[in-house]
DNA sequence: TCTAATTGCTATAGTTACTGTAGGGGCAAG
DNA sequence: CTTGCCCCTACAGTAACTATAGCAATTAGA
């Protein structure tokens, strides 16, 4: 079996080292064996929980579903319809999510669009900008928006 | 010409009391006139200004890009393209997000299609889960940054 | 083998865009 | 006058990391 630095598991498991120790702090991971001078060992089976958490993250879930996920998958007595719970909640949200960028998406289009290199007297965008309320959806529902981990944003 | 209270101005705007003051605190908002007694004092001018702030936020533009925008069109005389850039990078922004929902909305609606009520053992959204690491399109390294703002980003 | 570069460690503070809380003062109606 | 909502400041907290400082350990190259 082979032990793995810090690093390595950050790269195997595509998360960042910092995170990793992150991970660790809020007890998503059990805190590691140490070499005599301090540093963190791992195995495989730790590649294979980055892992998980990285890919249930990636899905949108938050931290603590992934708690409870992991909680879950400890006692496989549980049945199943917990996780179901979670993930049909998820799928709402993705939707909504969903909706709402599609709907994004075809302002920005539109203003571009209409944007034709004037001064900024003129400029539609900041005309579409300041136009009126509620080209979307409405409800201040924009926060879900940019819910969206700043790691992520680009 | 109306003047309005904080709380007048937060339902005229759609844009919370709480929220006011703090778009006055990071100064995306002027220190308005206050009563003899401390209370604030706007005007219609605010509830436009907060219109186009909330509607700026509601497409998912970051902070700093609003306040980019405001200056820009405090000067009349530049021209539209840096409103354009920043539109268009917003656009950039909401495409990539609406590709990786998509993917993530597949997969959840996989995930819970296969689940039938067993025991987590058999869960296949758990498998699901712990599954291989790259259904999703990667972008795990945000490469491009935002080009205007003068706030540092990595 | 020596050295320089990389990686690791801890601890603390910063990020974004707010939201919540404590602890008080103000203002109109009944 | 007192009930109840509205307003004030200041500080703390949220999610989920990220960055920084300052140092120790490990590894790769000459």
């Amino acid at each position: 079996m082979a032990y793995l630095s810090i690093g390595k598991l950050a790269r195997r498991s595509g998360v960042k080292v910092t995170t990793i120790r992150y991970y660790e702090t809020i007890g998503l991971l059990e805190e590691p064996e140490r070499t005599e001078s301090g540093q963190r060992i791992f195995t495989d089976s730790d590649v294979q929980r980055l892992s998980f958490i990285r890919h249930t993250r990636d899905l949108g879930f938050p931290v603590e579903d992934v708690r409870a996920l992991i909680s879950l998958q400890a006692d496989a007595e549980k049945d199943c319809a917990a996780v179901d719970r979670i993930a049909r909640h998820q799928l709402g949200a993705v939707r909504r999510r969903l909706t709402k960028l599609e709907a994004l998406e075809a302002e920005l289009k539109r203003m571009i669009a209409a944007c034709e290199g004037g001064t900024v007297a003129s400029c539609s965008v900041l005309a579409a900008l300041g136009d009126h309320d509620d080209c979307l959806v409405g409800e201040h529902e924009g926060a879900e928006l940019l819910a969206v981990p700043p790691s992520k944003r680009s």
